[in-house]
DNA sequence: GACCATAATCTAAGCCTCGAAGAAAGTCAG
DNA sequence: CTGACTTTCTTCGAGGCTTAGATTATGGTC
């Protein structure tokens, strides 16, 4: 709890941890001073005094432990290790031939990756923390980390057995979308908010819902899929298989192809910058599309935030962001809706392997360690 | 803890308990005594024994204490009062003229019928947990609890301040769809699942989303909308102002609309029997495009289960069933959906109350109090 | 330099939880 | 019927965490 408010809130003194976490002032001091002894957190300054004593700032020890983030993307596998206030300390890129994704290549990539990072960032093995994968698609839960990724042709690649094998780190593999979701909602447009969507447009579209503070899963971890709402029942045909999904109009890929541009997935960010440059009647439907979708998620989730992000979203939300906000209050009620809750992502499109660190360093944070909510008798 | 796993895992024995919540034998058994002392449990007979001691069962003492639950309906206005264990211990019902729906009218119908439910109940007031009322539309969080509804005519009725002038207990307000589906969570088709949607049609559409095993309600409350989902962009008029809202499609007043069918509302219930009866073409579309709607919920929340529920969907479930399970796959990826997962309520449409009733309770059972997920720093 | 204000620490007490030991209440074999 | 055995429940002392209140630290103000 105290190591939560001092990350997220900053550095902060022992009095300022008292009232925000609600401890009082003699248990914030012993517990700091354990962790202080530790390690875990240290000093960070003073603040001047206004007639009492100077408050004295501590911080979390950012050099604590490491974390290793994984992008598995489309054209590249990008490996990069952060400390634990997330800079990075070091990268590593392997090109992966577009078409063919083949899970153990990925996998010898990852694996590669992590050992590179790690000798190239000068940092203690023991002082990693674990490794994060972000993957396209869904991810099921458990030891395999089975995932699904229609567009890599994964069908159930065991990509968290192919890891273990080759690692003892302890691994946490999620969607990038989400895992980038949780970046944005960590040290980008959806810090502070605890109800939030962040919806992610690449080529594709996906997102994270936020809960309570924390990325929701759902009972499979496969909750989240903004991409797959559907906006049009009967409407254009999505890859999933389905008709009329969000993602069969909005992500860069769809939006190109109703518009009639032909542009490989390595053009299509220069193709979707000269449509809008030029215009297009395509836009004006997707923007109104956009809304449609918002506002179904408004009314579920009656957010705190919205957060577009995502290249094409960034692109798409930097000249079109009022009428996608007019758009979204066009279909949604007043009450539960501000049109200036809608805002851009301010990460870029490259969090994903930031986002994947976060899994490590979450549970690193205290889990939260909900109580079940009602305990199950036999 | 122990409350809830006793209350929700029926009777059990200590052991049971201790199995069940993760605490030892031994702070079982004292804080057992001391719930016994206080009389908030009873002990509930014996297990014979299979070579040991025999188990003394306990369970929540359901003379503990009692909750009023209030449902502002349409045409009137019930009140019943309810033991711990959710029997109804007495009711009373007030007519509320269809087009009329005065606010202080309806404040003064809840007033006199709290009194008069507790005077027919024979209950000491001081066991009188509170009261929780469920109503039409968006209720605003804060102590006035302002309501908006649509359908009452109510922009900004400070039902919580008018109920408040004249009563001094415990008072909760929500959405009558979010009770009912707490209602079928907490005792119907619902039961044991910790994330679920909950879908109610009526004469509209509302819901309840189960995230964690509790009621989700968002920034402002008003989560859960489902209603307001949108199904087809540009589509039918909603009553909410906005186009393509499932509600516009599948309600009992937007279905006999789109089949021609004259009603007035108190004749739907019958009106939609004979349309089912006879078919129609309307059946179908329905059927399909409630598919269509839960296949962005399954996407968005990956439920556990899906309960479809309210007069009107226990009407067309108990018929359409397999067709809309299987519309519902149609437009939704293998993985996260199982067919079998589409289940219909299982409490009738009159669970509004005993949903507002467990408003109150829930808070005695402990609340969760759920650390915040990140405290804030001045 | 006396006095005040605020921050941090120290101290003793209270509460919760647990392991271990043992009491209670049965079954079962002979 | 008796003694061994099984399982449930209770008691007790220890240990950990948190707190209120007192105390010490560190600076400003008059």
């Amino acid at each position: 709890m105290l190591l939560r408010a001092l990350y997220f809130g900053g550095p902060a003194s022992r009095n300022e941890l008292s009232a925000a976490t609600g401890l009082s002032a003699a248990t914030v001091s012993t517990m700091t001073g354990d962790l202080l002894a530790d390690n875990v957190i240290v000093e960070a300054g003073h603040v001047d005094s206004d007639g009492g004593r100077p408050r004295v700032l501590l911080k979390v020890n950012p050099a604590y432990g490491y974390a290793v983030g994984v992008d598995v993307g489309e054209t590249q596998v990008r490996v990069e290790l952060f400390d634990l206030g997330m800079n990075v300390r070091a990268r590593a890129h392997y090109a992966v031939r577009s078409a063919k994704h083949d899970p153990e290549l990925v996998a010898r990539h990852i694996l590669t990756g992590v050992d590179a990072v790690i000798a190239e960032g000068e940092v203690p093995a023991r002082q990693v923390l674990g490794v994060g994968v972000g993957v396209p698609g869904i991810v099921e839960p458990g030891a395999d980390a089975l995932v699904r990724a229609k567009t890599f042709g994964w069908e159930a690649v065991p990509l968290g057995a192919l890891l273990r094998a080759g690692t003892s780190l302890p691994l946490f593999v999620d969607n990038g979308a989400k895992t980038m979701g949780q970046a944005e909602l960590w040290f980008g447009s959806g810090r502070g908010t605890t109800d939030a969507i962040i919806i992610l447009v690449g080529s594709g579209v996906g997102g994270a819902i936020v809960t309570d503070g924390r990325v929701y899963r759902g009972a499979g971890m496969a909750a989240g899929e903004v991409g797959h709402l559907k906006v049009v029942a009967g409407g254009r045909a999505c890859r999933c298989g389905a008709r009329g999904c969000l993602e069969a109009y909005l992500g860069a890929e769809a939006i190109l192809d109703r518009a009639g541009v032909v542009a490989d997935s390595a053009d299509e960010e220069a193709a979707l910058a000269r449509l809008l440059e030029e215009g297009s009647p395509v836009l004006g439907e997707t923007v109104h599309l956009l809304g449609v979708g918002l506002s179904s998620l408004v009314h579920l989730f009656n957010p705190e935030r919205i957060v577009i992000g995502g290249w094409a979203g960034l692109l798409l939300g930097g000249r079109l962001l009022d009428g996608i906000r007019a758009a979204t209050a066009a279909n949604t009620l007043a009450q539960p809706f501000q049109p200036e809750s809608v805002v851009l992502g301010r990460l870029g499109p490259d969090a994903v392997a930031l986002g994947a660190a976060t899994l490590v360093v979450e549970p690193f944070f205290g889990d939260a360690a909900y109580p079940a909510s009602v305990p199950t008798i036999a």
